[in-house]
DNA sequence: TGATATGTTATCTT
DNA sequence: CAAGATAACATATC
């Protein structure tokens, strides 16, 4: 699922891209995908790309911005106008044999806004689910900035001591309060489960009991996983819907030590992976030695 | 067939 | 009233 290091990877790729590019169309195949006005951006140029929490943002001319939120199951796909050819001549292959995220073929089955770009290039929107979103923002303040805690990735604004002021003030499962946005922004379920396996924590231990140590120790498995993460550009997950800007998966699934390994040994220490729920979500840790 | 997966938000409950 | 719990959203997989 696209968290910090998937939106992360696919800001980084995606500006490299579309830096200074004109948009010349917007076709939005899933009314329910795109929120505002096409014809406001229709002919702006593109001044850069952006992320904050999981949301992956398009800086425009005069202010504007694209905000983009893939929820479980959105990819963005860029093509360069000379892949139509290879993409018509691979028209006849079977698409399904490529499995359900399926990309050879685009616009595919899933595909719910395009965007052209003014040298031919077009960005796919795809979103099996349509939980995801792209939205028109006239003005950055529009996404609503005090709704994110401070960024997961970044140590300076996540400090320790913020981290042991919200930690002390809940009673709620440690693993909840990693992925709770307005305290902490970009942490969804597969890195805290991880950072928290690091950590050597319980995911289900009430945050106010962690000890001063332990909240170093998180911090600072939050941090590690989030880089390593973004360095292998995102986990692709057994559902492979997240994709980088090329159509390739991720690489961080097969660093991935707890998170859907129910019933495997514990690389630390041969324990068995653990899998419980908490707040609806799937949630896995070693019993023995996560404390 | 029905349980499961997922991020966010709306709504219900304590 | 606020914190916490749960349902809802959509759809494919097992």
């Amino acid at each position: 699922m696209p968290e910090l290091p998937e939106v992360e990877t696919i800001k980084l790729q995606l500006e490299s891209k579309i830096r200074g590019l004109r948009i010349t169309d917007i076709d939005a195949l899933n009314k329910k995908s795109f929120v505002g006005e096409m014809g406001e951006v229709r002919g702006l140029r593109v001044l850069g790309v952006r992320r904050r929490a999981k949301i992956t943002l398009i800086e425009l001319e005069k202010g504007f911005w694209l905000a983009i939120h893939l929820k479980l199951t959105g990819q963005l796909i860029y093509r360069e106008a000379k892949s139509e050819e290879r993409r018509a001549k691979s028209e006849n292959c079977d698409d399904l044999k490529e499995g359900l995220f399926a990309i050879t073929k685009l616009p595919n089955k899933y595909t719910r806004v395009i965007i052209s770009f003014d040298n031919g290039g077009k960005l796919f929107f795809n979103d099996l689910r349509m939980f995801g979103w792209m939205r028109v923002l006239r003005d950055l303040r529009e996404l609503g900035e005090e709704k994110f805690g401070p960024e997961a990735i970044d140590e300076k604004s996540f400090s320790l001591e913020y981290f042991k002021n919200i930690l002390a003030k809940s009673k709620k499962p440690i693993k909840l309060i990693l992925m709770d946005q307005e305290k902490l922004a970009g942490v969804g379920n597969i890195y805290a489960n991880e950072a928290i396996f690091s950590a050597g924590i319980l995911p289900m231990r009430p945050s106010s009991t962690l000890s001063d140590e332990e909240v170093e120790r998180l911090r600072s498995s939050i941090l590690k996983i989030l880089r390593e993460a973004i360095k292998h550009q995102g986990t692709s997950d057994k559902d492979e819907a997240y994709r980088q800007i090329s159509g390739e998966k991720g690489n961080f699934q097969n660093y991935l030590k707890v998170y859907g390994r129910e019933g495997e040994k514990c690389q630390k220490c041969s324990g068995i992976i653990k899998r419980v729920a908490l707040g609806g979500r799937g949630t896995f840790y070693c019993s023995s030695c996560q404390v």
